[in-house]
DNA sequence: CCGACGGCTTTTAACGTTAATATCCACACA
DNA sequence: TGTGTGGATATTAACGTTAAAAGCCGTCGG
């Protein structure tokens, strides 16, 4: 039988689709055999291989990913659920960490797409598990894991592979994570501000319960110990710019006086800020101050505000990179990666160049 | 034949998925009468009907979209290419819009998928042109479309539904858009100024290319002409803090030096703050500046900037709704929304009150 | 000289859905 | 009694891919 004839393909689609079959044709192959010179390279001659990739590479042959994820129960899709943006926050950080996480996962192959759920954890396991049904996405990315996470151990007993940007702080040691080092960061940054020479080093941090929170506040402690200092200034309060003024105002209306606060967001230290602004005071010279996020405002307000940038293309590249290997069937433990915040140094925390240029 | 028999299915699929056929044996039918009893319920008798949607309920039936892709070319899947973040930029519309436009998305039936490129408007057309042949995406929404965008041709000539975010300037009549009207939007805020007194109102603005800028500084001219103003105080700009901020020292040392500044973005409106904080004098109080996105720095900073908020919800959702018309094969001509930004008045153009709670 | 084997290739069947077509059945009409 | 007719339902085939099985053919060992 002839070759040129034996195999289907009724010549382009209408659509301007390439199909296995036309390139098979074109090769004179059969649409297997083409299948398996693009997924199976070993299992077909080296000769006829590359005839075959001769003819996808001329006829412009992408597989159908639709046919493919039909077939294999895998779609090359990676989910990802967005939050809200709180109007409060300054945090921008979503926005370069959903850039930098769809391009690793293009490179590595997927896509990604998004999942939209009704608040809480309910309906985001809702929305996964609906998602699940109907498109068998390969992977998950969670953001702000906490301990006990309902969502963390809904994906584990479906057997989904994820991984999730921040600790699973209850030791969940077969989850992938990916995370940033808050004591370390803050550490660092108390160390810079006590190195300019202050001794009376505030702390304002987020509410006990949140894991996070906790953990920058462990870097503050660390620092001032190390030292010697005193740690009686500390406030414990929701993440908002006003709970970071009414703070810093407390702090400055001591006994002893805070000259120096180290806060857990950027939000709060920019509270901070107003609250000096509001006491005549400038930022840097009489009190500093010290960020988190290195969110845009913070390099956009006078003084600029020194801050703790978290290396979000890291963190996305290494998500991609866990989920892969997860889907890979990579035998070793679940990847956990711990990476260091980078200290900006701005105005905010220098004593001596008054912002002037 | 015993219709409890006669059809396919072999029991729940081990992977949890439930396919029609499954259904289809619950009820006693075929699968193709309960693809009708979802997709064409006129073409199934009011009682059958009933039958099936019992079975469908009972087994949580949710359509497999791999396959329906498959089958009808169509994906339910609608494309977004985001753009890097560039670090100097203060605006955080991207989250928001993003978040938005999913919801509107899911809520109307489809999935977000994010696409990715690299730079350059030939690369971004690459990048569709690959994810068209190998996932059949339903349509796309384009960001910051300009003049003879080689986008829309792009998308224009392959046939495939889009809808973007920002006009096309060229009068493409048959292109889908929602834009936010930046010149009533500069020209209110302008008129805010004025109202407060202010007769020397400057304008820092886009370079001329920027087919946005120009319309936003349309605004501000209509404003001052109205009121006889002189419209001597301009710049034209690319969006830098540091842009603005020399801006503003130029305007400062003019001869009759502006007492209003009205900027095309709160990036610039920043720079502005910092020149006037370098020279000791006060916004709102002394020189009253506006800016342009109500970006969250522009409630953080202190004292709070005056700025126009872009009613981003109500872009994602039409946006939506006009590819949604599109692929309804809506006869009516493309939609074209033309929305009102919101003028948020902070402290920053007011000379009243200062910033001292 | 026969059977087994191994390398390479093709064939078959299936993933779940749906448009197009075919079948069935009750009823009306000649 | 036969012949349409039309509504309801069932069957077939196809979307493009790939795992599994089967086929082909030359070679090697007994």
């Amino acid at each position: 039988m002839d070759p040129q004839t034996q195999h289907g393909g009724r010549g382009p689609t209408s659509h301007g689709h390439v199909t296995l079959a036309q390139v098979a044709r074109q090769a004179g192959v059969s649409a297997q055999s083409v299948s398996n010179a693009l997924n199976n390279p070993d299992r077909v001659a080296a000769e006829t291989r590359k005839r075959i990739l001769a003819a996808v590479e001329e006829l412009g042959y992408e597989p159908n990913l639709s046919a493919r994820a039909l077939r294999n129960r895998s779609s090359s899709l990676i989910a990802f659920k967005m939050r809200p943006a709180r109007p409060d926050k300054a945090s921008m950080l979503m926005d370069d960490f959903l850039y930098v996480l769809n391009a690793s996962a293009v490179e590595a192959g997927y896509h990604l797409i998004l999942c939209h759920a009704e608040d809480g954890p309910a309906g985001e396991i809702k929305a996964y598990r609906d998602l699940l049904k109907k498109t068998s996405i390969d992977a998950f990315i969670l953001a702000e894991t906490h301990r006990n996470d309902d969502r963390v151990a809904a994906l584990r007993s479906w057997g989904v592979p994820f991984a999730s940007f921040g600790r699973s702080w209850d030791g969940d040691e077969d989850v992938a994570w990916v995370d940033v080092d808050g004591r370390a960061g803050t550490r660092a940054a108390t160390a810079h501000v006590a190195a300019q020479g202050h001794t009376r080093i505030g702390h304002i941090g987020w509410l006990e319960e949140s894991e996070l929170g906790q953990d920058r506040r462990e870097g503050w402690l660390d620092a001032c110990r190390e030292r010697g200092l005193d740690t009686d200034l500390q406030a414990a309060v929701a993440d908002s710019l006003e709970n970071g003024r009414q703070a810093a105002h407390r702090m400055l209306d001591a006994a002893r006086p805070a000259t120096a606060l180290v806060c857990t967001s950027d939000t709060l230290a920019l509270g901070v800020m107003r609250a000096l602004h509001e006491r005549g005071l400038r930022p840097g010279v009489d009190v500093a101050i010290t960020g988190y996020d290195d969110s845009p405002t913070a390099a956009l307000v006078s003084p600029g505000l020194t801050t703790l940038r978290q290396p979000i293309d890291e963190v996305g590249r290494q998500l991609i990179q866990a989920v892969d290997n997860l889907m890979a069937g990579d035998p070793r433990t679940p990847q956990h990666v711990l990476l260091e915040p980078e200290l900006i140094v701005r105005d905010s925390s220098l004593p001596g160049r008054r912002d002037t240029r």
